[in-house]
DNA sequence: CGCGACCGTCGAACCGGTTCGACGAATCTG
DNA sequence: CAGATTCGTCGAACCGGTTCGACGGTCGCG
């Protein structure tokens, strides 16, 4: 491979001369320039990222951690993090993706030997050991999600307590009295997902206050659990007209159930979910939801983090915790509850 | 950040001894080791990554391409994708994941300017642009996909020619003499998407030399395409007893198909899926189904890419092509076909 | 007791970039 | 026409590791 000292002897100038040609950060002649593109663009010159690392104190790679949890549903996490990927090189990072499971030693690893300019954290739990390490760390960092604690670092989250109010407010507009809320798993919940109950707490609440009834249950992640689950429920609550669903499972799983059981959305039963319209479309899932805009909050966060590497300035300004406002997505799946539901 | 004269300048001796008592490349005292040792403690001494790669001509990084078309079903690729970084990490390997949509700049990019050790690539084409590329590296790669042509590379794929004729046979003995194949979308072909004929073709041949009756078609990668095209067929031919399903959207979309018509499974119609395990857990996919193995595939990627990126050795060794034989996961949805079919 | 072998350590060079200060030549100013 | 500027280029140092050759001190052996 070409290095800048090759293509310096090619143009007949110096390494420092070669440099300056191909940054800009120096006046250069026309013809030395000239000289110095046309010898790299013949030894087909790259930079080596190792040495231009050591030198700039920049590798223009930003990292992403990522868990997996056995009872998560992981085909809900490519989209996010895909829109961390794509936007990072937009900005022209590439990514590092670490989902190794003890994410503390990791974010220490990657951080410490200055492998990446910036750090992206997802899954992030009430109370999440990794934090610490990386407000301590010389890189900026964003998350994806909402912990306990958001001093030291940008934060970006769907508002999951307005999605809880907008799922209320929406089908007691329409009439309706009693409603199911199926959240996630409750080990989601005991491992720091502050999501869950952030959504239930505030659905709770503003049923109370409107005077309907909200049965708050905890879901399941997996078939056939899930689907079982909700058929407990329709049988537990037949006066029920509304389902409110915070699981990308059981809105998985809500269509065979409603055939099933020979249910009509929204006829029989209205529904509102909380996914993204790629996973509505990936699943065909004919239920109006709020949209939890994964690609969306990805790319955010990565522009933060990047504006915040790029530049000192933006380095000093105070810490953002950024919402997404819920966008209740319609598909037509809820109206006015019948007279006698069935 | 501590850098290893810093170590040095704490434990009273040069960098290169430092050096030596971390790496153990050459006899140190006892005595000077704990010493090294507890300086660097001290000072949570980690090596900077860019000046060990600028130093060894080594990153710890291996490259993943990955591409996502809209019209492939996103959620089966997390499991290959998991699959690589877990094993690169077992390995002492971190992951670059690059989705960008030009995989041949990307590839130049991430090998020219020596950030990875070597590249693993996904989503083959029969004539994959990047290839060329990749050969002409000087970092092995391993692919995860089977391509027209195979020289320089280590290749690693499902036995698709097998797994057809599996299917076919599979039915055939169980007295079934006419089916249906549904495979992916006519423009996964075109794009290059090899598997797809392999998988048709076979499993015709065998077929015609059994006497059986196979309709193979071009499916659909989204609902509520999909769906409609599995009624269409059941319609089009009603004396099909048996399906077989090339298509993770299709097999997904399925359930709700049968329900649609009173079919019952196998009571009425036999079928066989092709995707993994976990993505029948997923979606509570009730076929048996030909195992995909994606984590096994992209871990055997990993594994033989590491071999040839550690050893000079390994990499004189002839490349391999590699297919996983096609297991048969039996869930019980197939079965004798009715003697007059609904 | 003297010589060679070996062990542990050090200094220097190198990997491939970037950047700072200096220097010579051309240009401008008085 | 001498002196001060400006422009374009160069050499050297630096980033933070690794590695090679050399060197001084111990030890074993004849």
């Amino acid at each position: 491979m070409a290095t800048i000292g090759d293509v310096a002897r090619e143009a007949g100038v110096s390494r420092s001369t070669a440099s300056y040609a191909l940054s800009g950060k120096r006046p250069i002649s026309e013809e030395v320039r000239r000289r110095v593109l046309a010898a790299a663009e013949a030894l087909a010159y790259t930079p080596n990222a190792g040495a231009r690392a050591l030198a700039t104190a920049q590798t223009k790679v930003l990292g992403l951690l990522a868990q997996f949890h056995e009872d998560e549903f992981a085909p809900a996490m490519m989209q996010y993090i895909l829109g961390v990927t794509n936007t990072a090189r937009d900005l022209g990072y590439d990514t590092l993706l670490v989902t190794e499971a003890d994410g503390v030693r990791a974010l220490r690893r990657i951080t410490d030997s200055r492998m990446v300019d910036g750090v992206v954290l997802m899954n992030i739990a009430q109370d999440d050991a990794r934090l610490p390490i990386l407000r301590a760390a010389p890189q900026p960092g964003a998350l994806v999600g909402l912990p306990g604690d958001c001093s030291g670092l940008d934060v970006f989250d769907l508002d999951f307590e307005e999605a809880g109010r907008v799922m209320v407010e929406h089908l007691h507009r329409l009439g309706h009295r009693e409603l199911i809320l199926v959240s996630q798993p409750e080990h989601v919940v005991e491992r720091g997902g502050a999501y869950v109950w952030r959504l239930r707490d505030a659905a709770l609440e503003r049923a109370r206050a409107l005077g309907v009834t909200l049965h708050a249950v905890y879901g399941e992640s997996r078939q056939p659990a899930v689907g079982r689950l909700l058929h407990d429920l329709l049988d537990r609550y037949p006066a029920a007209t509304g389902l409110l669903i915070n699981n990308e499972a059981a809105a998985a799983a809500l269509p065979s159930v409603t055939y099933e059981r020979g249910l009509r959305v929204p006829g029989d039963l209205s529904v509102i979910g909380r996914y993204s319209a790629e996973f509505a479309a990936t699943f065909s899932l004919p239920y109006s939801s709020i949209e939890s805009a994964p690609d969306r909050l990805g790319a955010m966060a990565v522009r933060q983090l990047v504006r915040r590497v790029e530049s000192a300035q933006a380095r000093r300004e105070p810490f953002v915790v950024r919402f997404i406002s819920p966008e209740l997505v319609d598909r037509g799946s809820t109206a006015p509850p019948r007279p006698h539901s069935p």
